[in-house]
DNA sequence: GCCCGTGTTTAGGA
DNA sequence: TTCCTAAACACGGG
């Protein structure tokens, strides 16, 4: 159940771990959405170098030499292995084995993480783009008079912001869940711009720093509002919790624009 | 042993 | 048209 942080530093150890070996198979197990055919992944990747791993909104992409890209998204509960010789691990969704004997593996016991070949290009910048700046979000939220917390989620508009750092990331701007997006004015869209650049890679640095090899799992303990286990905020404000498909988490300290 | 949680897609209602 | 809600996926971690 990574969120971009989580995934920001999987690619950092990936792409330090795997970078410049070269893919002898490419197996795919259970990747009902894949776009191209089994045979047509392991054709295109057999036999290229990976040049880099590095992530695009929820997704880890893999560069390989001949400019061919395998995105993977983990989905809720996609996992990151490395394993030597033969994969042990339980619900493989993709396996890639490496000429050295080293190899990487994707699972997921609810089987809907996926692999992608050569994923299009999203047309909505990534969280943490230049091109997600005052401007951007400013004329995007005119658009929209639904809440504030929704259009954070929605990937057609910013790309990477998952239900746990949308609270925390609104609770750093001082901005209320429920306000309505066009309702937010000028000077707080700077704030929430601000808030996403320094709470994504504030968390990527702790994740990082009590987990220098993390591939795989989510770090959430240092997390101020969006955490079960905390009542109140570090200013000492009750932590209120609204239930819904998601839950949100929230204090009286945030601003409601309405 | 019990409950919580994460993303996306799809369906249905207001 | 737009927005909201719920359900489904099916276990692992605490």
């Amino acid at each position: 159940m990574p969120e971009l942080p989580d995934l920001q530093a999987f690619s950092y150890n990936l792409d330090k771990k795997l970078a410049g070996k070269t893919v002898k198979q490419a197996a795919v197990i259970n990747a009902k959405k894949l776009n191209v055919s089994h045979q047509e992944l392991q054709d295109t990747l057999e036999g290229q170098k990976l040049d880099k791993v590095y992530r695009e909104g929820k997704e880890l992409y893999l560069k390989f030499s001949k400019g061919d890209v395998l995105g993977l998204h983990l989905m809720l509960h996609g996992k990151l292995f490395l394993f030597e010789g033969k994969n042990e691990h339980k619900y493989p969704i993709i396996e890639l084995h490496f000429t050295d004997g080293n190899g990487l593996v994707l699972t997921d016991f609810q089987g809907i993480a996926n692999p992608t070949l050569n994923p299009e290009e999203k047309e909505s910048p990534d969280a943490l783009s230049q091109d997600a700046g005052v401007d951007y979000l400013t004329q995007r939220l005119q658009k929209t008079k639904t809440n504030i917390k929704t259009v954070l989620l929605d990937q057609k508009i910013i790309r990477g912001i998952g239900n746990a750092y949308a609270d925390e990331i609104l609770w750093h701007a001082g901005i209320s869940p429920f306000s309505i997006s066009n309702k937010l004015p000028g000077d707080k869209i700077k704030d929430l711009v601000k808030s996403i650049h320094i709470v994504l890679t504030e968390a990527e640095k702790a994740i990082l720093k009590s987990n220098p090899d993390i591939i795989n799992g989510e770090i959430r303990d240092f997390m101020y509002i969006h955490n079960s286990k905390k009542t109140h905020s570090p200013k000492g404000e009750e932590i209120k919790v609204k239930e819904g498909t998601r839950k949100t988490y929230y204090t009286e300290e945030q601003e409601l624009y309405t």
